[in-house]
RNA sequence: GUGGCUAUAGCUCAGUUUGGUUAGAGCGCCAGGUUGUGGCCCUGGAGGCCGAGGGUUCAAGUCCCUCUAGCCACCCCA
């Protein structure tokens, strides 16, 4: 049998990554107006740095990293998300210590060893967006608004950005507790998952889908009354400031991350029409994790969106690609002097199609139809002899005689 | 990682229930009808170890097992 694509990775053909082009165009240009910066990070990682950042206990590390020993033996990771690389570049770099916010983004390739569906890979592909060295509620709005500018600007239809507060340090562990105290009086009425859960992440049975546990979770305690008074704060800024800004958003008290260094604000995109795999956008700010990776104890924020998902909600690109040219050639003669007559034409940027083989007339104009050409450049034994080719256009089907030496200045470009 | 569904021509799918002569269709591709003119139409042609491996049987695309991949749900996430 002939060698497969290794499973869950997908090869992207130019059709689809027309696409991609037109998601990334469109994001360079948008995060430009908000003084966003490209970055690119390796895409290996010591192991110890995703351990350390996304947490020892969570899915993504405890079985989904595709970990390895290198030549050396260093315990090397491809990394499952953009984040942790990237706060160990601006670490490294010291670049902490210029005046912040700094604001980066990063596009490309993230590994998690999941099983695969729709809309979700093994290798699949990000576009990353970090706001470090600032803590400030404007930040995160900031960051939330230009998320939706994007959004609206691709022309998504039904995405809403469901937005929540995690709390920090100092109320999320009370709150913890309060629901705790609460959940574990019901443990009896919870699914197996989530009786786990009371002990891996009690947060997470709040959004359980089980009716059992939606249930039990009837009148628990909300993360919203145990906030402290400067989360209190820092959110009702945040909320203030993108709701002046007309972005579309609502509160989802049941927003709860997977990866360990969230804290205070976290937001999410989500789209009808992905089945399960709905999430085309998620992120948080994360103050704590710089300082925790051996930087100073600066704040951070940031957001992913993935490419394979906002593709599939996209159109197929309407317009599709044809060439302007096509030169249709009877006889050695003719080729020959096609092929160097489409040199000139290419250098000067014009699109030209040759035909691979010496086929009948019909058989290249055959082609020349299938691939959309606009006009076909017809030469012979006879056109050569008299130095005048048949200039076809192939909408309207008229036909004209050019001069074979006027046929490059026919093409050229707009003089500026 | 768990459970379910699926895999036949380049593509979309019949055929599998009730095993039985050379495995079909539509679209696409190639050629001819037009000795040098595309699309529409007509005619003809090429193209399949029926996902891979093993088993049952006189006989397997069809029944059984294993593997691989895709899809759906869960878990989790982009």
């Amino acid at each position: 049998m002939s060698i497969q694509a290794v499973r869950g990775m997908k090869d992207v053909w130019p059709e689809e990554a027309r696409k991609w082009q037109r998601v990334e165009a469109l994001a360079r240009q948008v995060f430009h107006a908000f003084g966003f910066g490209e970055i690119k990070t390796p895409v290996l990682e010591k192991t110890e740095l995703f351990a350390r950042s996304i947490g020892e206990a969570t899915d993504i590390v405890e079985k989904e990293m595709y970990t390895f020993a290198d030549r050396s033996g260093d315990s090397l990771t491809m990394r499952p998300e953009a984040t942790a690389g990237l706060v160990r570049a601006y670490i490294e770099s010291k670049n902490y210590a210029q005046p912040g916010p700094h604001k980066l983004f990063l596009i490309g390739p993230m590994f998690r060893h999941e099983r695969p569906q729709k809309g979700r890979l093994r290798q699949f592909h990000q576009i990353d967006v970090e706001v470090l060295g600032d803590e400030e509620p404007q930040g995160d709005a900031e960051i939330i608004l230009m998320l939706d500018q994007f959004l609206k600007k691709l022309g998504l239809g039904k995405v809403i950005i469901k937005l929540n507060s995690l709390g920090c340090p100092a109320c999320r562990p009370g709150y913890r507790q309060a629901l705790l105290d609460f959940l574990g009086s019901r443990r009896g009425r919870l699914c197996e998952d989530c009786r786990r859960r009371l002990d891996t992440n009690p947060l997470r049975v709040l959004d359980c889908k089980a009716e059992s546990c939606q249930e039990a979770a009837q009148g628990a305690p909300n993360m919203a009354d145990h906030l402290c008074e400067a989360c209190q704060s820092h959110f009702a800024k945040v909320r203030q400031l993108i709701g002046a800004a007309g972005v579309d958003y609502e509160l989802d008290p049941r927003l709860v991350r997977g990866l360990d260094y969230y804290i205070r604000t976290t937001f999410e995109a989500v789209a009808g029409d992905l089945g399960a795999q709905n999430a085309v956008a998620g992120g948080g700010r994360y103050d704590g994790l710089i300082e925790a990776l051996g930087g100073p104890a600066q704040g951070g924020i940031g957001f992913a969106f993935g490419l394979e998902r906002l593709s599939l909600l996209l159109p197929d690109e309407e317009t599709p690609l044809a060439p302007e040219l096509y030169i249709a050639a009877l006889g050695e003669e003719a080729r020959d002097w096609s092929f160097s007559a489409a040199a000139q034409l290419r250098g000067q940027g014009v699109w030209v199609e040759l035909s691979p083989q010496d086929k009948s007339l019909k058989a290249q104009l055959r082609r020349a139809n299938k691939l959309n050409a606009a006009q076909v450049l017809i030469i012979g034994p006879e056109e050569i002899k008299a130095g005048r080719g048949q200039l076809k256009d192939m909408a309207g089907g008229g036909q004209e005689e050019i001069p074979l030496d006027q046929v490059a200045a026919r093409f050229a470009p707009p003089s500026p």
